[in-house]
DNA sequence: CGTTCTTATTGAAAGGTTTCAATCGCTGAA
DNA sequence: TTCAGCGATTGAAACCTTTCAATAAGAACG
C-alpha cells in the first residue's frame, strides 16, 4: 500500500487540513474556492497541507450545502446500439466545457430499469437529465419533471409543450432515401421494418408512401416487410421472405428502418449467393459507424448524432434559466450513398427504366 | 391544516414531511429506514405525507451522514466499442442484486479524460471503481488506490499485487486462432494488429508465434502486418498491403488482433472482388454482435464479456472487506468458427494440404 | 495619537439525513 | 398506588462544506 497520508481511520476533512495548516476551516474553504482572498503564504501553506493528507473535497456535502450538483445524467435506450453512444459523445463534449460530469445509464429498453435509473437520479439531485425514453408517453417522464428536475427528451418527440426534445425528421428521412431509390431506377421497392407502435418506425414509412407517392408510383408496389425488432436476425428473416416472393412482383430494392435490419438483410443477401445492389439494393437507416464498414457498405440516411447530443446538452442547461420556454429542436438527416446503391452493378437488373431516374451505373 | 400543496421554493424535506404528518423527524426517518418500528397508522399517516409533498430522498445528505454511497462507475476505455459496453452490460446484472446504480464514464482513450472522471469519482465518495485503463501502468492508478478507494482493473492486468483484476488470456486466443488456422490447412498466416504497445497485441501475437512453433511451421511464415490502431480503416489498409504480397509468398490466411480490424480486412478482399475464405481466410478476436452480422459472419475468438464485468463487480465489492487479498481473475476465451474460415470454398486454394488438418470443405 | 479604510482571517450557522440515548404513555405485576 | 417493562416516539448531535457577518491587523492619513 502507498499509504503517504498520516492514517485517521477516514478521509480528512477541511477541519484536518485547517488544524495541519494552522488557519481555521474558513480559510481552507476559501483556499479552494477564493483562492485570490488568501494571502499566498497562507495559501500555500494549506495547500502543502492538502497535499499531505491526501484531501479530497466531499462533493456530498459540497452539493448538499450549495443545493446543486455538477452532474447531468443521460439514461440511455439502449448502450449496444452504436447510435446512442455516438449521441452520449456528443452530450459529453457539450459538457466538458461546462466542468459537468456525465453520469451514463443503461435502461435496455426495459421500463422498469429506467424508471429505477431515474428514481436514483432524482435523489442524487443531478442538475439535469436527458432522456431518450422506451415509451415517449409515460407518465413516469411527467413526474420526473414535475418535480422540477430539468430534462430533455432525446431522439423522441413528444406533442407536448412541456418538454424540450431534440430529434430528427423521420419523416424526410424516409423521403430521402425513397427519392434515391426511385432516382436509380427502382419501380418496386420492400420498406422493411417493425413493430409498428415505434414512432420511428412509422414516420418512416409514412415519409417512404409520401415520396413514393409524389413519383407518381402505384402505391401497391411498395410492399411493406414487417419485422418483430430492429436488429440484425430481423432482417436476415426478412431477407428470406424477400426471396421467397416470386421474380415478377419482387422488389429490386429494400429500404430498411435502421442499420441493425440492413446489415442482416445484406448478410442474407450475400450469404444466398446473390449480390448487394445487383440483385437487390439496401438503404439503411443512422448510418451507423459499422454501416460503412460493411462487406457492401451501406447506403444510409444519417442523423446529426453528435449534434443531436449537443443541442439535448444546451437545453438541459437553459432549462434552469427563469421564464424558460420548451422547445423542440428538430434536426434534418442527410442522404449518404454507398456502394449497396450505387455498386458496380447498380440498378434494377431487368426492365426498362421509364422514370426520370439517372438510371443504373456507377453514379 | 396540512398545506398539501407541493410549491414550496425548494423540494421538501423530512422536516416538512414531518410536520405535514404531525411527527417528528425521527420518525419520518425510521419511516423510510426502520418501517417495522414505526405503528402502523403513524406509517401510513407519514406515507401519505410524503406522496402528498412529492418527497424525494436527498442522496447527498443521506451520503453525508451514512459515509457510503449506492453508486459504482465505470470508466470504459471506449463506449463506442461493443466489447466494453458488453462488460458493462455484465457489470450491471451484478450491481442490480444490490440495490447499486451503475455510473458509466467513457475516457475515449484519453489519459487526460481518464483522470479527470476519477478525480470526479473520488468526490463522489463511490462504493467502488471499475477500470478499463488507458495505461496500466499510470500513476494515476496508484493515487486513486492509495487513497483507499476500491479499484478493480478490467480487462487489463498489472503484475502487480495491490490490485484486483479480471482479464483475459490473451495467448490462449492467439493459441486458439492460429492452432484453427492450422487444423484448417493453412501453412502462411499474417498477424494483422497493432500498436505493439498495447499488452493486448503483443499477447496474442506471442501465443500466436507459440501454437505456430508447436506446429512445427517455419517462423517466417507467420507474417507480422502492423496497424497504427485496432480499426476498421488500419484493416482495410492491411488488406491492401496484404493483396500487394507476390502470390508464392502471400498468406493464405490472417488473425486480426480485433474484430474491428477484421471487419476492415473483410471488407477489403470482398470489394475487391476476391472471397472470404477463399482467398483468404479471416479470424477476429472479440466476437462482437457484429462479427456475426457481417457479409460474411466472421470466425473470432470471443472472451466472456458479460463473465468479465460480473466478476468485476464481485471483486469490488470484496474490497472492502476486511483482510481483503487482491485476487487476479483470468477467464479462457474461446474460438466460436464461422464461415470466414470455414465458408464453402475454406482453406488454402492452392497447394496441397500436408498437415493434420480437417482440410477444405463445408465443415 | 486617533480615525478610517483595506485586507486577511475567523467562527458560527445552515443544509437534510441518520442514529441513539432519552422520554413518553401504557400495561401488567407487585 | 407504585414500579418495572415495553414499544413508540422524540430531540439533539454528527456528517462536511460553504457562506457571511464580524473581527483583527495593518496602512494611510490628518
Amino acid at each position: 500500500m502507498v499509504d503517504t497520508s498520516p492514517s485517521l481511520g477516514r478521509s480528512p476533512s477541511v477541519k484536518d487540513v485547517a488544524a495541519a495548516a494552522g488557519v481555521s476551516l474558513g480559510t481552507v474553504s476559501n483556499v479552494l474556492n477564493r483562492p485570490a482572498r488568501v494571502s499566498p503564504e497562507t495559501r500555500s501553506r494549506v495547500e502543502r497541507a492538502m497535499a499531505d493528507l491526501g484531501f479530497v473535497r466531499n462533493e456530498s456535502a459540497r452539493q448538499l450545502r450549495m443545493g446543486t450538483s455538477h452532474t447531468l445524467a443521460y439514461v440511455m435506450l439502449d448502450a449496444s446500439n452504436p447510435f446512442f453512444t455516438d449521441v452520449a459523445q456528443g452530450i459529453e463534449l457539450a459538457a466538458e466545457g461546462a466542468d459537468i460530469s456525465l453520469f451514463l445509464c443503461n435502461s435496455n429498453n426495459s421500463a422498469a430499469r429506467e424508471e429505477s435509473h431515474l428514481g436514483h437520479l432524482m435523489q442524487q439531485r443531478v442538475q439535469g437529465i436527458l432522456l431518450t425514453p422506451v415509451d415517449p408517453e409515460s407518465a413516469t417522464i411527467d413526474l420526473v419533471a414535475g418535480r422540477g428536475v430539468p430534462l430533455v427528451l432525446v431522439d423522441r418527440k413528444r406533442d407536448d409543450e412541456r418538454y424540450c426534445s431534440v430529434a430528427v425528421d423521420d419523416e424526410l428521412g424516409g423521403r430521402l432515401a425513397i427519392e434515391h431509390l426511385v432516382d436509380r431506377g427502382h419501380r418496386r421497392v420492400a420498406y422493411v421494418g417493425g413493430p409498428e407502435k415505434l414512432g420511428q418506425v412509422r414516420d418512416r414509412l409514412a415519409g417512404a408512401r409520401a415520396a413514393w407517392a409524389d413519383a407518381g408510383l402505384l402505391a401497391a408496389h411498395l410492399t411493406v416487410l414487417p419485422t418483430q425488432a430492429l436488429t440484425v436476425g430481423e432482417g436476415r428473416g426478412a431477407g428470406e421472405r424477400l426471396a421467397g416472393i416470386p421474380a415478377s412482383r419482387r422488389p429490386t430494392a429494400a429500404f430498411c428502418a435502421n442499420d441493425l435490419v440492413a446489415l442482416g438483410l445484406l448478410q442474407q443477401v450475400i450469404g444466398s449467393g446473390r449480390s448487394v445492389p445487383g440483385d437487390v439494393a439496401i438503404v439503411g437507416y443512422d448510418d451507423i459507424y459499422f454501416a460503412a464498414a460493411a462487406a457492401v457498405p451501406l447506403t444510409s440516411v444519417r442523423q446529426p448524432r453528435q449534434e443531436l447530443g449537443r443541442t439535448a446538452a444546451e437545453l438541459v442547461f437553459a432549462e434552469t434559466e427563469p421564464d424558460h420556454l420548451h422547445r423542440q429542436v428538430v434536426f434534418q438527416p442527410e442522404l449518404v450513398a454507398r456502394a449497396s446503391t450505387t455498386g458496380p452493378s447498380s440498378g434494377p437488373s431487368k426492365g426498362p427504366s421509364k422514370g426520370p431516374g439517372k438510371g443504373p451505373g456507377k453514379g
